[in-house]
DNA sequence: CTGAAAGCGCTTACAG
DNA sequence: CTGAAAGCGCTTACAG
């Protein structure tokens, strides 16, 4: 076995060689890993034998022999070289995954949920973040098509994506989170309508006569926005004020300060996601307002944090791990029976004490 | 240019025929993705100038030629495949990251962290998630290590990882957010005495007499356990209580509970992390306690979610982009100068109101 | 400045 | 049941 090192795979100095110094005498050279060659050779067979043992197929090979194999592959540490196997076969066994921030706990959530759903049915996850930019989303998906993914699940935070161009045109593509319909794409995503109606109605259920709207930057007329309008409207009350902002902590925060900085603020808000809502508590507590004595928040996502807010939001939860289950059937094509273009998945209101009730999860 | 389906890649249906149905007739096939030959061949040059146009070397091509190979790529939309380079190049420019949990906000920051600064160095982040358990984590360190990864950053859950077993030799490994030394490896991590330290030492100079400690599982006497104790006996204090708990809101809303159950609880407490600190909180909200009026926090981490507590938590605030940017560069091997085998960059204590203070970030 | 050729590690149809 | 051989797409030393 020859462990020499290749000219052309040293590691070359990036430093220029300093004169006063004497060069280096030793170059520190990775001892290669183990192929299967080195497997064969050590088990005394050739190198088919070795993959038809490693997946068991698709020749058959006499237990003696692949016991052999077995013992050689074991004492040699071998793990075959995942980019060879994926140019041999066309699969990389790994499946790309954008999301817009992962430092978002909402995004991170979904991520690992994607995570172990791609596990279950044999895949990596290789995670890229868009940081919220659709130049980089686009970027991000060019370079997960590079690196050979056999599916891509993308969080667009673009309302029509434009996509087409960016991926190979065999690439499996599906929109996860996406409420609306996007031509020429699987979409999966919440029943945001009805969400934001059972929630809204909630808040009209315990009696408030004025409801809010704290609305995150979105390119259309919004299905929560449409939910909470819907509700108001059956009811028969008046709209209340929007205030529109961006979906994260501070977003909320500025929103908060904006809507009950003088006391014409409504009774009652429902807040698009518990991000922002986190941010509208904020701001409440620093203009001394008590939640939910002085105003009841709603919030949606039902994401952990939302647990420990003090008191615990009320709050539509995305069931993540059914996203999650779905958006990797379905890249992955084992839906096939799947006709829709899009699956809407149901949403649960979670009450905590956000909305005036008093529940404790 | 033939797009015809091989046979070895064709989509295999999985589902057995049903003798009702009408066997389909078109099978769907993957159209092939573009290949440095196709380039070539619609340049009208050899497959080796494309990959020194691609590179810009390692020799030098004729504008007008470098010209039109360009507008090929351009045309057919190539991008080189990942897999092939990796290898031919024994690199696959990609870093393994492995968290133990992606879904809580300090690892996912770092995360987000790690990944852009090895973009900075022109690596992708391959994510792995040991979920906490340490079989989990030498399996994920196995896949990456099949996946061809240059290096791997790893935030161990172990005391004292031994991994050297799962990796192969060559492979460079470095241990991020690792306050104490483990042989044969880099290590990089906050000073987390001093952190501890200068944040007990804060609640001292508040005047708080009892300094309670709420503690995550670690294998040794922990730096920050060390820290928080230096503080109190500096000071002449007595030992505070201390309450070993997981390193998670709900160990923090458990530890909440038992150290304030009855009257005899401290007036402050130290906190090893923000997740254990907003448990915390929510366990003194149950417990009809205000902070920082009847029990003052300060904790350890510095996460975007302390800073929409409410009060907002001081904490001391791990410096993760240096600490990212230190473990990339300690892997590629960019730090040539380095001799340090473990790495300490200081933690900063930043001032909320949970303490006592009333500073509004 | 350009191209033909070798070889990275793997899988699998084919031949024995 | 086993092995020799082709080829996935790429990079680069070598030859022209």
């Amino acid at each position: 076995m020859s462990f020499g090192c290749r000219s052309s795979r040293a590691g070359t100095r990036t430093t220029l060689p300093d004169p006063t110094k004497v060069a280096p005498v030793t170059v520190p050279t990775n001892p290669r890993a183990v192929t299967r060659a080195d497997v064969a050779r050590y088990a005394g067979v050739s190198t088919s034998v070795v993959s038809y043992v490693v997946h068991d197929g698709p020749r058959p090979v006499a237990p003696a022999t692949a016991a052999r194999v077995r013992e050689a592959i074991r004492v040699l540490g071998y793990r075959p070289n995942a980019s060879a196997q994926a140019l041999r076969t066309g699969s990389s066994k790994m499946l790309g995954l954008i999301v817009p921030e992962l430092d978002n706990p909402f995004w991170s959530e979904l991520a690992v949920a994607v995570t172990h759903a791609a596990a279950a049915r044999g895949y990596d996850v290789l995670l890229a973040n868009s940081d919220g930019d659709a130049a980089q989303e686009r970027e991000r998906l060019r370079s997960l098509s590079a690196r050979q993914v056999d599916g891509v699940i993308v969080t667009s935070i673009m309302t029509h994506p434009d996509l087409s161009t960016v991926t190979d045109p065999g690439l499996p593509m599906v929109l996860l989170n996406t409420f609306f319909e996007v031509p020429e794409y699987a979409s999966i995503g919440v029943d945001a309508l009805r969400g934001a109606l059972d929630g809204t109605r909630h808040l009209v259920e315990h009696g408030y006569g004025s409801i809010g709207l704290v609305m995150g930057h979105t390119g259309s007329m919004e299905l929560r926005e449409q939910g909470w309008m819907r509700a108001l409207r059956e009811a028969g009350l008046p709209d209340g004020p929007i205030v529109r902002t961006a979906f994260t902590r501070r977003g909320g925060y500025e929103a908060g300060l904006r809507m009950f900085a003088d006391d014409t603020g409504p009774r009652a808000v429902f807040v698009s996601s518990d991000m922002q809502a986190i941010g509208v508590m904020r701001a409440l507590w620093e203009l001394g307002l008590r939640v939910p004595e002085d105003v009841a928040i709603v919030s949606f996502d039902g994401a952990a944090e939302a647990d420990y807010t003090n008191p615990q939001l009320t709050t539509v939860r995305q069931p993540i791990e059914t996203m999650a289950v779905a958006a990797v059937d379905r890249v992955l094509g084992l839906d096939a029976d799947n006709q829709w273009h899009r699956d809407l998945v149901p949403a649960e209101l979670v009450l905590g004490a956000s909305c005036g009730c008093d529940v404790r999860r």
